[in-house]
Parts: structure tokens; sequence; C-alpha cells
DNA sequence: CGTGATACTATACGTCCGTTCAGTAAGAGA
DNA sequence: TCTCTTACTGAACGGACGTATAGTATCACG
């Protein structure tokens, strides 16, 4: 359970905050926002109460911290290299795949979700994070679309992310009933009918 | 803010039962999880503390009649009556109107959401409301494919619903972002495709 | 006009919450 | 080797949490 790599041995600032946050995300992607507490945060990174507070000064500081590391490698992961395919083609399959598509990743951003709709603190991270998130994927989507269509790539980006974010929801509360296959098909369906016809995957 | 008809007016179990799960919507739909509490919901409703647990016996039991009774409001809802248009139309009409694309309501369904994930009974009864809803959609959707079509239209109102969750996500999380009209588009372009061309409605 | 059932109140209880803070010890620079 | 900075500990705090329960008051029924 507890990662205890040696004893009483001191960590950079930035390695602690790291820890911290990764024991913050493993307590979130095992029982929600109700395990996001500074005991449970505590125990599953093997350090005494007061670190929390020492690094981050309070709980939603930890919070934002959390969501911006979130955010950050969602967008690392599906601005990754894509080996001979399109970059929409790639994207689409990284969205899907278990690292990003799983039950416990995906109830950390359904539990964040949560917290954004009622925390002001978080709701200023989140804006700068989605204009990022958004912008990345209509860059992608702007390869693909046929030369000299009049789409507007902002608004179908949006609108996928809003696919995605619901397929999200799905496969977290229900994951049997949402198989990677029926998601991947999903986000095909939406993104489609835009694009030059032999940028289009097999349905 | 509080609802106080008398001042010590004798409720029917299901009138009381009732004002109690108003109280805690309100709550739910003012700060979600964190403002779901005996404390808060007794104040919101103008009633003893006690309360609580001799109608439901428990906050678990609170949380799950207050999902019933969400879901079975949606469905009403999208069941509603349709006035010379297809039953299509009538249903996407709904799904994006004030009375359920609302932050107060869809900040509920957030919270549900986080806690279905992490709890067990509510998700035993998520998962025989879900199979109503999905039904409910895609009987609309038979009515508005064309003759001899072979798509699968429980899919299709699978990919639908998740769409419809994550537009709600997106609003609730920043209503400004997503007006009523984008997310009408959104869904049609997502169930276009799979229509007759005459039930299409403009985009 | 009693009288029993029970909707409802109000207090008390133990647990867990986030934060504070005085104290400890590790490690870099001298 | 000494010293100073600071990462880190751990106990203590006040408050909020959900629940249990003894007591009160209301209404149906006789």
């Amino acid at each position: 359970m507890t990662v205890a790599p040696s004893k009483k041995a001191r960590l950079s600032v930035a390695d602690r905050r790291a820890l911290l946050e990764d024991a913050a995300c493993a307590c979130m992607a095992r029982g929600g926002i109700r395990e996001f507490t500074v005991d449970k945060i505590v125990a599953e990174a093997g350090v005494s109460r007061g670190l929390i507070t020492h690094h981050f000064g309070s709980m939603d500081m930890l919070l934002v911290a959390v969501y911006s590391r979130m955010y950050r490698e969602w967008i690392a992961a599906i601005s990754a290299p894509h080996h001979g395919r399109t970059r929409l083609e790639s994207l689409v399959d990284v969205l899907v795949s278990p690292a990003l598509f799983s039950r416990e990743v995906l109830n950390i951003w359904l539990t964040l979700w949560g917290e954004i709709a009622n925390n002001p603190v978080l709701r200023a991270e989140h804006r700068a994070r989605y204009r990022e998130y958004r912008d990345t994927i209509a860059a992608a989507l702007r390869e693909a679309v046929p030369p000299g269509s009049s789409i507007d790539v902002d608004t179908v980006a949006s609108a996928f992310i809003c696919l995605v974010d619901g397929l999200g929801v799905q496969r977290c509360v229900e994951p049997d009933l949402l198989p990677e296959a029926t998601a991947r098909a999903a986000c095909w369906a939406l993104l489609s009918p835009h694009l030059a016809s032999e940028v289009r995957p097999v349905g």
C-alpha cells in the first residue's frame, strides 16, 4: 500500500509535493471526495499529519494542485507522438485507452468536476486549463477537415469534449456497459460528418 | 428560504419524506455533496435534527431516495406530451430546456454521479433506472430512423445519453460557455446521421 | 372525552474533520 | 565539526459530522 522509500529521508519540496499529490489521487480514485481527507492521504503517503499544511497551506490548495496535475497529464497524453496516423486518430485512441479511460482516473475527474462546480478557486484554475485542452483538440481537428470547409473547429471540439466527458461518466459509474470499442465508435460518430472522407476510420 | 407552512403541523409520512427530499435537493443544488449534511438539510426544511433518521433511517438512504426521485422526474420530463412534433424532437428540446439544463439540477446530477461511482447501494438503484432511461430514448429514436435501417437504436441511445451527460457537466461547471442552442446543435449532430432526412431539424 | 400510536423535538455522544503549533532532526554551508 | 535553515513530526484544538435516544405533542380512534 504505502510507499516508504526510506525512514527519515528529507525530500526536495518538489518531490514531496509530487508524492503528496500522488497519494491524494490514489485516495480520490479509491473513494471520491470522501477519501480526500488529511488522515487518508497522509496514511497513503506514509507521512505525518502536519505535512499537507506545510507544503500546500490547506486542503483546498492541495485540491487545486491535484486538478492542475491531472489536466497537465491529460493534455500531455493526448498530445503524445502519433506513429504514422493522423493526430486526430491517435488522439481518439488515447482518450479511450486504458491509461485515461480507466475507472480510477475517471473517478478522479468526476470528483474534481463536482468540486469545480462549487469551488471558485478551482473554477478559476479550470478556465485556463480548459482553453488549452480545447485548443489541442481543435488543432488536431483542423488537420482532418476538408480544405475549404466552413465548420467551426472550436465548436466541434467543444461538443467532442462534452461527449468524452459523458463517456467518462458512464464508464466510471458502470464500466462494463461501455467497452472501449463502443466509446471509440461514439467519438467517430460525432466527428466523421465533419471530416474529409479519407481520414475517417472504419466505423 | 425555508418553507414553513405551519408551526407544528403533523404531515403524512409521504409528505414529510417529500419535503425532506426537496430540502436535500436544494442543499445539493447549492453546494454539492458538502451541503448534503443533516444540519443543512433540516435547517432548509425547517425541522429538527432527528427527523431524517426517523423517516429515512440514515443519510445514505436519504441519498438513495433523492437519486430515485431525480431519475423519476427526469424521465417524466422527457416523456411529456409533444405538441405536433416528433417524440425525438420534443425530447431533445426538453433535455436542453431550462427545466433540466440548469446549473441547479445539473449540480445535483453531478453530485449523485460522484456518489454512485463509490456507493454500492446507489449503484444498484442506478442500474434499474438507467435501463428505463435508455429505453425511453430508444423508443423515441425508433420512430425517427428510416424504415429498414440497420442501426442499433440502443447503442445510439447510449451514446446520446453520454453526450447529454457530458453537456450537463460542461453546463454545470461553466454555464456561459454552453448556451442552450449549442447544446441542441450538438445533440442533433450526433443523432442526425442515423435519421430519415425529413425528421432532421435544421442545424 | 380519554387513550394509544407515532410524528416530531432536542440533547447528548463518539468519531472524524482541517488547522495550529511547539518541538525535532536532517542536511547544506561554514 | 559546528551551526543554521527548514523539512518534518505529532499532539492538541474546536468544530462539524451522523446517529441514538429519551421525552413531547399531535392526531386517529374509541
